[in-house]
Order: C-alpha cells, then sequence, then structure tokens
DNA sequence: AATGAATGAGGATTCATTCAT
DNA sequence: CATGAATGAATCCTCATTCAT
C-alpha cells in the first residue's frame, strides 16, 4: 500500500497511521520517518515543520473522504443507506479491538490554541460532513418522509455528535457497547419522525 | 484556591489544569510543578512517574464528582435537574470560549496501549456517570413517567455519548451551536418517551 | 538589480548580501538560492560547495572595490578625496542604521582556521586597500605635503585599523558617534603631520 | 582551571573558549557541553537557551575585566600604563598566533538584529571600557598633561576603535603587524598632544 | 543550464527521571 | 517535607551536499 508511492504521499499515510494511534504529540517525527521510509531532509523538503505535516495529512482525510474512497461514506440517498452509517463507525472499532477513536476528532483534541489554522481545516471537514447529513435530511423532508417538525440541521448535528462521542468513548471503554445503544436510540428518534 | 493546600494537593490540581488544556503529553511534569510551586523531589514523593501522577488525577476528578462538589453534579432528583444537565456542560463551554473539552475525555483520548490501568480508571468513571442517568431513567420509568419501551440504559448512554461527542465538536468548531442542536433532540426524543 | 543577470551572479550577489547581515555560518546555502531564484543544481554547477560559493564572494567584492565601481572607492589624488574616505564609511552606516558592518570584515571574522584559503583571500583585498592608502600618502609626502618623519605605511594602517573598528563598533553600538570621533582624531593628527 | 568548578562555571568558561575561537554560531552547545562536562540537562537548567548562555558569557567577560582579573585590564593611572595598553593586547594575539580576535568583539559582530539584548550587554562592556580610558584622558588633563585642545572622550573613542580594528586585522592578516604600526601612530599623535 | 528529490549528520531544545543534600 | 543538581534519551528542525533527470 506504500509501495512505489512518493515520498511525500509515504508521510502522509504514515503521520495519518500514527496520528489516528497515539494523537500528534504521541508520534514523532523520526517515527514517522521510519516508516515511511524518507530521511530527515525529506520531511522538511515537503513540509515546514510538523504543524505543516498534520496539515497535510488533514487535507487527505479530508479529500479521501469527500471522494468516497472510504468505507465510511456520505453519499446515501436512502434510508437503508443512513441506517448503515453508523454501522459502518461501529463495525470499525470492532476491526481494531477499540483502541482507536475518529481519526479527525483524535487529531481536534489534541490541538492547543496557538494552531488555529490547523483546527479550522479540521471543522472543515466536520463542516462539510454535517453538511452531508443535513442535505439527506432535508431531501427525505422534501420528498414527505419527515414530520414538519423535524430540523434536518439539528438531526445532522445530533448524529456528528453521537458518531464522535460514540467513538471516543468505544476507545475509552474498550467496548462499542455503549455506542451502539446511543446510535440505536438516535435511529428510534428519527424514525419516530418518519 | 491554591493557597495553603498541601504540596501534593497542587500539584494534582495543577495537573488537571494543564491536562485538560493540553492533554497529558501537552503538559510537562516542570511546568506541572512550576504552576503548584514544588520541586522535583516533592513530584518523586508523592507520586512513582509521570502516570502516577495522572491516575491521582483521574481519582481526584472522580472524586469531586462523584461527591458532588463540582457543578457538573449527577444527583438529579427530578426532570427539570436532568433537562439542566447538558446546559451545565454548555455553559462550561461558553465560559471558556469553547477551547476545552472534557477534562476526562481528553485524558481518556491521549491514552496509549500500555496504559491500562489508567484508562480503566477513566473508565471507572464513565461507568459511574452512566450509572447515575440509568438510576435516574429507570427511576422515572418505575414512577411511570416513561413510556414501557424506554430503556433506561441506552438513554443514559445516549446522553453520555452526546455530552462527550458534544464537548469535543464544541472545542473543535469554537462554537456550542452543534452540542446544543444535538442536546436538544435528545431532550425532545426523551420528552416523547414520558 | 539582480534582474536578467546570470544565476551565477544572481548567487555571488544575494551570498554577499546575507553573508554581510548574519555571516557565512548565519545564512544557508537554502537561503542564498531561494533570494537568488536558483536550484540546488545551479549551485553545485558553479561552485565546489560553500566555501567555494564564499570564495567567489570575496574576489566578486575585490573586483568591484578595485574597480571602483563601488561608492568607498580607493582611487584618490587628493587630500579632499581623503578627507571623505571615512565619511563614505560612516555614511554607509547611517543608511543601514548602523546594523551592518564591513562586509569583508565580517566574513573575516567568520573564518575558521581550516578555511585558510579564503582568509588569504580577504587578506589580499586588505593588502591592496592599504597599498592604495600607503600609495597616495607617498605621493603626498613626495610632494612635500607630508612632514619627514611622517610614515606612508604607518599612517594606512592606521587608517585601515580604524576603519575596520569603527565599522564594527558602530554595528554593536547601533551609532556611528564613537567611529566619527575616532575618524576626526585620526584626520587631525593627519593634518597635524602637513 | 575547570577542575572542580560548579557546572555553570564550567560552561561559561567553555563557551567563552570555543565562542571566543569560532564565534557563537560556530560554536555548537553540544560541544560546549561536552568540554564542560555537563550533560544536556544542566544546560537549560541553568540556561533558557543558547542565547542566555551567550548573556552569561557577556556578563562573565565583563565581570572579570572590569575587577581587573585579567591582564587587559583598564585600571591606568600613568602614562607608563597607558602606552602599554595596546601591548597587552598585542602580546595577547602573539600568544595565540593571531588566530583569534577581541572576543567581545567577535561575539558582537555574529550577532543579528534580534539579539537586542545581547547586543545591549555587549555594548555595555565596550560603554565601560571606553570610559574608563576617558576618564584617565580627562584626569591627565587636569593634571595639565594634554593641551587645552584635546578631547579626552574622542581618544579613548580613537583607542577602543584602534584595539577593535587592530584585533581583527591581526586575526585576518595573521599578523600584528598592522596593529603594532596603527597603535604606535596613536600613541604618536597622544603624545604631540601632551 | 537547470530542477528539485534525497540523504544523513548535526544542532538546539525539551523532558522524564534519579539522586544527593 | 523540601530543594534543585544531574543525567541522557528523545524530539523537532536545519543544513550542506549528492544525485537522478
Amino acid at each position: 500500500m506504500e509501495a512505489k508511492n512518493s515520498a511525500k504521499e509515504r508521510m502522509v499515510q504514515s503521520a495519518l497511521e500514527l496520528f489516528h494511534q497515539r494523537g500528534i504529540r504521541g508520534a514523532s517525527v523520526d517515527e514517522i520517518l521510519k516508516r515511511s521510509r524518507a530521511g530527515k531532509g525529506q520531511f522538511s523538503h515537503y513540509f515546514k515543520n510538523k504543524d505543516g505535516l498534520v496539515l497535510a495529512v488533514v487535507d487527505y482525510l479530508e479529500a479521501i473522504i469527500r471522494s468516497g474512497q472510504v468505507d465510511s461514506n456520505y453519499s446515501f440517498s436512502s434510508w437503508d443507506d443512513f441506517e448503515g452509517w453508523f454501522g459502518r463507525y461501529i463495525g470499525f472499532q470492532k476491526e481494531v479491538d477499540c483502541e482507536l477513536s475518529c481519526p479527525l476528532g483524535t487529531i481536534g483534541n489534541d490541538l492547543t490554541n496557538d494552531q488555529d489554522h490547523l483546527r479550522r481545516a479540521v471543522k472543515s471537514f466536520f463542516d462539510w460532513s454535517t453538511a452531508q447529513l443535513a442535505r439527506f435530511f432535508a431531501e427525505r423532508k422534501a420528498a414527505g418522509e419527515l414530520v414538519e417538525s423535524a430540523d434536518p440541521d439539528a438531526l445532522a448535528d445530533l448524529c456528528m455528535v453521537v458518531m464522535e462521542g460514540g467513538m471516543l468513548m468505544s476507545k475509552i471503554t474498550r467496548s462499542t457497547a455503549l455506542f451502539e445503544r446511543a446510535a440505536d436510540q438516535v435511529l428510534s428518534y428519527i424514525r419516530s419522525l418518519r
């Protein structure tokens, strides 16, 4: 997977993996370089500093998720698609034995106040994701599949918040049970608005 | 507030503040000692190492929250009490300009796989908190204030997940709007079960 | 000024500016290349290594000063010319707010013992400059405009030393006052020998 | 000489030696620590960063020179004392085979615009030194040993400038000849004012 | 004549931890 | 209870130089 990609790509992908596992501070530049088989100089050749690499990682994540190259995609067209959305996150956690959380949540949580540029990049991804969910709910409502009182934006916010909280709580408790029950409740709630 | 407390207390409280702000890795022992006006020796006298301090911080947090010394307390006895629960977290975020997240969520997210002891301590807090919420819902249900199909445990999980996700998303987006809308939806849902 | 010069010229001129501002070690090859809009390959094509670039800079400086292309020229033919000599250096310092010193003094001071080749190049420039001053004093003495006891070589040395010391002290004190007073004393002394 | 001094003293003295030989940038912290048999931590324990060490070095130099612990002292009380002043610098250069310059001149020349705090410290030393020379000339003048037209401050400036320029030119030319002749001219000039 | 990818040594700094007093 | 000296690993970053195209 990292075979003959460019050094830059290898660095970004290795960084993503390590940031996801241990957060930004927990992943050293040296380790990222070792994993991506690149020298120190390659790092500063392509990135101003570690923050520059973080930004590249966030941009990369946003790009692959937006383009739907990744499992947890956001191109819902039916209620069935949507009902599987939480499931994909829960499935991911099960695959990794609940040792990880959401990569962007992890990165976002690790940022400090002086990294506003990075924070905005992470926020931009969440804005887009929430908008995808909101668009779906708005379409369903326009099709008469949601009651008049349903607020598409608020429903989207609820889903995002439950997803992020669920991913984090799964990591901390090493179990998806909590996440699954919370997701079920959300689905019940939304079904009650149909 | 840290005036004539013992050196140990001052260290724990300073560590809590800094861990909350910047995560475990982001707060150096030196800085914690400086803030708590303590020397290196005091540190190793009271704690085996940095992990020992983290554990003390988690225990301290659990203690003050369980004992209700802190605003976001868990001693609900009425629907009104409960409805204010999210509000206290949202109010906290507003006070700190959305620059922080939940201290235990932040700490929990920062832990690595080899810090299982600490993870269990954090989990223990969440288990307790969730149990408080579940107890409240069970009591309401026993009092006939929740429909038969309502699952107290699942509702508690939903609340915890929304609280954690909401705190994190507020930090990342520097706004409580998302959190507020998600919390409103949860309250609407629960009201619909009454 | 660096518009359509050759890459080599641009590199030498950029290096001169940066060496002058921050010394040899303070100016990185990368920065010099960026400023001269040249690539890494251009650098190694024209120069063996950084020392080779330094040598080219010293040669360039000597060439432009010898050829009189630069303000502080050494083609004195009258006492008036000479009396303006210190003034040109003082004027330069004022223009640059005393943030620089003599470029060759700065470069010479930065050299280490293993850079003897470069040191000789710098020395060669100072030998030539001193010789110009000495020639002038010798001519004046031959014309009967200096007393018998006046030593043209010693006077030239005094001028060079005061110029270098004055440039350095102006940089350190951020003022030309010291330099101006010292130069005035030298001029008084020389006038007393006429 | 560095035997059982404190680690801090050893670091400062080693730094002085290396800064004197190769300038600030030319002396790495690692090398200074190796020479002073101190670990990395000792460095940051005592100094904020490399600039902090430079400042300590400048302060140390100023202290030992002011207190007269060093050869090139500034406690003139007679013309003989004064006439030996240049000689001590010239003698120093001969001892070190003209491989060094004035330590404070070297340090001062190495400073960049963002090191204003350090520059002021260096300037402070030169202000003091110049004041010592000026005081001496003023006393001589008061004693009727200098003509009315002699300006003590200007003479002091001349001496400082010749000393700094002489030290630098000696290093560059690897010879004290220039410095000696310039110093002789200054002494001749001052004698002519007696 | 030109580009920029790649390398790796070295430099400054931070940090957790131990130890002597 | 308390101080702070000392250690050395690790981290982030800079830089001169080489090489393939």
